[in-house]
DNA sequence: GTCTATATACCGATAGAC
DNA sequence: GTCTATCGGTATATAGAC
């Protein structure tokens, strides 16, 4: 049987397959894009994270915007996947997305990194622009079609506007992170509760 | 009488006087914030905008974080004196809130350098970091003690936490400058109406 | 698969002439 | 007040040894 490069051993003791050093790479990148965003990051302080030098980084991910986008696409599995499960246990859109940003209340990473690359990200030229204009075209489709079937079922209150409760609901989960992370660093009180805050405007929206 | 630096020449025409010349400097910071945040901004390109060397910046604002500073100086003294003039005029602060939002959707640079510094911001090592704690802090106090006068006054739903809604109205205000950016980029669609849903928002809380 | 060494470019900041 | 020239540092990315 010939050696596969999982029984290579270096300093680090051995080396990790390819696949768990790519995830311990992806890991080390969500960190450090969370703390200064994509163009602050560098390549040589994400490699000194995952435990390499950064021609090390760059031997699994050729160029930092290739990072980036794998990065991204590991959130998105995550979270879909999660997603996937809520619904196949028969719980509505809106019940998911309270649940999502239950579990974000314990990721602080993750939503800063959500807080950084969005914010940057703005900008056309950004290399996660066109990640974040279907991101947000996807939620807010999601969220419309969930906000059109309370009202079929005669449950959304007189007056409400399905499609602008949709932007309000992704809205409101963009605002809601910025402040719980700044309260994560002010001393003044309880940290914001984002799933409590956002299941009070679904209450508000709804009929039950 | 001496001449005054104003009267000076240069290849530019002439020298803009120390204060013109900061407000052109502060204006091309904001762009460039705007588009790639403070990590991604260089001195050089921003001084480019404002027709000048990145030592000739430097002469004006000693450090990129000066010039940071000044800008966010600068962006608190134009709303807070707008601010003051609607209160000035018998304006409550929420109908402030609107019209400052109102008039962000003209201003683009504006929203986009909020957008990009606020989501960099979250992290504390930022030097906008401690600028923005403040400006959430006094902003959702604001909004809590307007709310808290609303239900003095029997003009709140019955139900609605003032606490509550002050977090969530700063928050939708956030969560749709990106919104807005994005529908910008976007050609599906009319852009995102931040004024109009945020006067959504409010008069879904309130009784007249 | 990871390393050292290096290429090339840009960064923020300073020195000193005008 | 603005310039040219430059310092010391770091960036992404590549070459080539092991």
């Amino acid at each position: 049987m010939p050696h596969t490069p999982a029984a290579v051993s270096n300093r680090r003791g051995s080396y990790a397959s390819g696949r768990a050093r790519r995830d311990e790479i992806v890991q080390a990148a969500i960190v450090e894009f969370s703390e200064v965003g994509y163009y602050g990051a560098s390549l040589r302080q994400i490699a000194a994270r995952a435990g390499i030098t950064h021609p090390g980084l760059l031997h699994h991910f050729p160029t930092k915007d290739a990072l980036l986008a794998a990065v991204l696409a590991h959130r998105d599995a995550v979270d879909l996947e999660a997603m996937a499960e809520d619904k196949a246990q028969g719980r509505s859109y809106l019940e998911a997305l309270v649940r999502l940003v239950e579990r974000n209340g314990k990721r602080r990473a993750i939503v800063e990194l959500y807080a950084a690359l969005s914010g940057e990200a703005t900008s056309p030229r950004h290399p996660a622009h066109a990640f974040f204009a279907g991101h947000y075209e996807l939620s807010v489709r999601m969220a419309r079609e969930a906000f059109d079937k309370l009202r079929d079922d005669g449950r959304l209150r007189q007056g409400v506007d399905p499609a602008w409760a949709a932007r309000a609901v992704v809205a409101l989960m963009d605002g809601l992170q910025i402040q719980w992370l700044q309260s994560l660093e002010s001393d003044t009180g309880a940290p914001v509760d984002m799933a409590r805050d956002l299941r009070a405007f679904l209450e508000s929206l709804t009929l039950d």
